[in-house]
DNA sequence: TTTGGTTTCTACCAATTGGTAGGCAGATGA
DNA sequence: TCATCTGCCTACCAATTGGTAGAAACCAAA
């Protein structure tokens, strides 16, 4: 037994928003094209969301949840002791973002560029999520389960490695690489060979 | 002796209009502010580029010209086949524009947005340049000087890794690293032995 | 001094932007 | 039945956008 959920309009907004927002941008979503998409007057928007930017940190918001909500189901099943596989379940949860919500990874990619301000309402969120990678790539360093230096430092170059190799489609395309379903598991497979090298001690 | 070289007002508005596409994006530039910059007029832009896209494009171009010829001064300098040295080379020109002209890697940033057309015009521009370091990188890895096994893949790696930590300056202040001459520095080192390690083999 | 080309300007313009004011239909509860 | 509230609307608005038309200012050569 099925039952039809009526999604709110307000939803609808948002989520369409997320998906305009991080595609085409902030500066580049009108309200009245987003108001289009939805098959609404543009003050309907504004009823629920006064104003375009409190629209834009709301979408910022459930940005930060669903991303946070798939990263838990699969990084806090393993043990934050094993380092590798909690990569492993980013990279999965990253890619599979890329695949099925890449206006997702879009935003963050939009948050995190330099001197956007955005940045720190997302930080904030992910402030508890960063610590405790940080916390584990630490132990982990320390006990040379773990090829490095400084943890942050990794962290950051493991971070802006997988973003990079999820989201870059159109370097890779100028690369001569066609993005495709099948091109985007060898990205991945690739990527993980990569960091694995990068990252465990040889055997 | 020094001479006071006049630069072409042509040259500067293509050198501002870097800047701010660079920085701001091409969204967020307007041609009446590029003109406040310049203390000029918005028509007087459009007399030497016949529309913001023609100026854009203009920009794009020279941004190109500058990137390779960074890149070349550097890179040619040293053996193809010491493909680490090239790397090496290609890293430390990334980071000195993060410091000297930031708006550079930000538009190439802009340019490789999904779904932009605009990474179409830069690729035909940096496509000897990366035809030659897939070369290079294929023959290292045909020889067992470099580990991975797809070259294009790995290029690829490597891009979205350099690129990345030189860039993501808002991921980095989110971790609670404030940006400064002293943590860049930190940050290249730090990713030229990740780069060591994920590349080459153990001796 | 006149002429002609280059450069920069003023004066507009239509379209689009985010946002305000307020109305209208339908559901709900008294 | 009436009043109220919610949800969405039409009607505007001022500011900004990229762009056109054409006039001044300037400069060099004739």
């Amino acid at each position: 037994m099925s039952t039809v959920t009526p999604v709110s309009t307000r939803q609808r907004i948002l989520d369409t928003a997320l998906d305009s927002f991080g595609t085409t941008g902030i500066d580049g979503t009108s309200l009245d094209a987003l108001a289009r998409q939805l098959g609404l007057r543009k003050q309907s928007i504004l009823y629920y969301y006064n104003s375009k930017q409190a629209l834009f940190e709301a979408v910022l918001d459930e940005a930060a949840d669903q991303f946070i909500t798939e990263l838990d189901q699969v990084v806090a099943r393993v043990s934050p002791n094993d380092v590798w596989a909690q990569l492993e379940g980013t990279v999965r949860v990253v890619f599979r973002l890329a695949v099925q919500r890449p206006a997702l990874l879009g935003l963050l990619r939009e948050a995190s560029r330099p001197g956007s301000m955005v940045a720190v309402q997302l930080s904030s969120r992910l402030a508890g999520h960063i610590d405790a990678a940080q916390h584990s790539l630490e132990i982990a360093l320390k006990e040379g389960r773990v090829l490095g230096n400084d943890a942050r430092l990794l962290l950051f170059s493991l971070y802006s490695t997988i973003m990079g190799v999820a989201t870059e489609v159109e370097v890779l395309r100028a690369m001569g690489v066609e993005p495709s379903l099948r091109s985007l598991a060898e990205r991945r497979q690739e990527l993980l060979r990569f960091l694995r090298v990068a990252l465990l001690p040889a055997v």
